[in-house]
DNA sequence: ATTGCTTTTGCAATTTGTTCGCAGGTATTA
DNA sequence: TAATACCTGCGAACAAATTGCAAAAGCAAT
């Protein structure tokens, strides 16, 4: 029996607009839905935005991919695999920053253990000003 | 010298528009452009919604108020003096669970000593899933 | 290869949330 | 009360995301 292709396994179709967003998130390291489909343009100019959006949307569905809100405005996605960090966003520069998730572990226990909240810290970014803002 | 009203004393207008959509923000805890004008409307019929962004906005300029994101959407907005306390947003029943900023103390001094960085965690939720739905 | 079923795509229209320009109205100060 | 900023309502404009639909393409069975 050979190995299937990893979309397939996931029980999805294999297109050439899907197997070419998931590349662009995996290429782009965070990346909008719009960022994603002009990575896709570059070797398949007549993807549509809408199909771009409902394959992270399925991608997302089946585990591959995940998003996070790094800003007041729409949500960006990341490789599953990838996503091993946290997001330090700065409000006055725009600059995002990464922190290893470990940094959290005392304040996620903390959650756990005072609330029963068990925290995704990736979902949404940390936000605040960082170090050159700062001075 | 009386004691001037506080919108005054941040060099504003007096305008009932202005004092609604801010008493508004201060009753309902946390809520959403839509919400607010909702609420000032069942005094003020006539409120537009393009009035209540605007002084959100205002308002928030001059320290009276401050939004967060607890969700995918738009923003939320807090009374300024209320927010003083992190959101727990849970990922599956959407209900929205309050801890207080100190929880987060540790997590914040030691982004600080690593990375410089000064984190609001109050500008994004917290987010996760909550007791019940964890069982 | 061909067939038939199902999923996926492109496209246009729609929805939703937010911002803008402008003309008339109102709060404030003198 | 008059001058002048500022503020409001309104409609239009905008941007991001979603949807309905018909055509196209993937897949499994023949
Ligand atoms: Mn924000
Ligand atoms: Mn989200
Ligand atoms: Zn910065
Ligand atoms: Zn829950």
């Amino acid at each position: 029996m050979a190995k299937q292709h990893e979309l397939r396994e996931k029980g999805l179709r294999l297109t050439p607009q899907r197997e070419l967003v998931l590349q662009a998130v995996r290429e782009l390291g965070h990346a909008t839905p719009e960022e994603v489909a002009e990575k896709v343009r570059s070797t398949h100019p007549g993807i549509n935005l809408s199909t771009v959006y409902r394959n992270l949307e399925t991608l997302e569905n089946v585990g591959l991919v995940l998003h996070t809100h790094l800003g007041h405005g729409g949500a960006t996605y990341h490789a599953a695999e990838e996503l091993t960090h946290l997001h330090l966003v700065c409000s006055v520069c725009g600059s995002i920053g990464d922190a290893p998730i470990d940094t959290a572990a005392n304040f996620v226990n903390t959650l756990a253990d005072d609330y029963g909240f068990k925290t995704d810290v990736t979902h949404f970014a940390i936000y605040g000003t960082c170090q050159k803002c700062s001075k």
